[in-house]
DNA sequence: GTTGGTGCAAAGTGTTTGCACTCTG
DNA sequence: CAGAGTGCAAACACTTTGCACCAAC
């Protein structure tokens, strides 16, 4: 359907129907894609594309800025549309079921980090883990 | 040298000498270390050890929490003693230097975050990127 | 003595790359 | 119509696993 979000900045890059589906999926997207859903979820538009075209891809959207790349405990990155807000994550360690949040006191963090450690900070990222109400009662100790 | 730090739980699981000698290296090591740079000095030590048995050991660890896995944007995971005190993480991306710090609003958030969601939060990483004093200078905007 | 732990080599992941072909600009 | 981008297969880096042997309990 190609949906064509009046999709951002491909600065001087070539639009391929590949790079442009990919970036649509990922727009649309409101969780995190993992390389291979986003292969997955491309190939059923685009029955030819390649793995490595979604690798080259995301490699281009991160420099881009376009996208973010997560690192949870899993071998293997999320990959997330850059948020017009930052936001963060909490993971359930029973259902894996990520929950985004923000909260004014990162930002209060940031500025008393910046000023203790003469740091300029570019980017902060929290992640919480624990158990959702659901996985709290299966998960009695 | 096998330092014998009084060496903490290895409860039930057998004290073999190469089990010992890694677990004194991670206590000993005040930053993070990943499996192969462990590897490597554990082999000065014990020429025979086998990547296999730094890998399946960590993971062990891991599972009995002494040790805390940490997941930065490279391909392989870095390894601390698990902290008395709970610190998080400033990666500086110029020089890469990795300073702790610690923050009275993590435990003010986790308990905001907890409420808001229905949460029991077990574990909390803050993680920020930036510039240090020096190369801030170096990467003038 | 059992059997958990080891070293080795081989298999698995997730990701990257070399190459010849294709299509965008 | 030049060269950026692609598909494919092969290469990579990190991690896990099967097996036969060894040593901790």
């Amino acid at each position: 359907m190609r949906t064509s979000t009046g999709q951002p900045a491909l600065t001087g890059k070539r639009a391929t129907s590949q790079r442009r589906l990919l970036l649509d999926l990922i727009l649309q997207n409101e969780g995190h894609l993992d390389a291979d859903e986003l292969y997955r979820r491309a190939r059923e538009q685009e029955s030819t594309i390649s793995l490595s075209t979604v690798y080259r891809n995301l490699k281009l959207f991160k420099e881009l800025g376009l996208v973010d790349e997560l690192h949870f405990a899993e071998a293997h990155h999320h990959y997330e549309a850059k948020a017009p807000a930052q936001h963060h994550h909490l993971v359930c360690l029973g259902c894996g079921k990520v929950i985004e949040f923000t909260s004014p006191l990162t930002e209060r963090m940031k500025s008393q980090i910046q000023r203790e450690n003469d740091f300029t900070v570019t980017g902060t990222e929290v992640r919480m883990k624990g158990y959702c109400a659901r996985c709290q009662t299966s998960h009695t100790e």
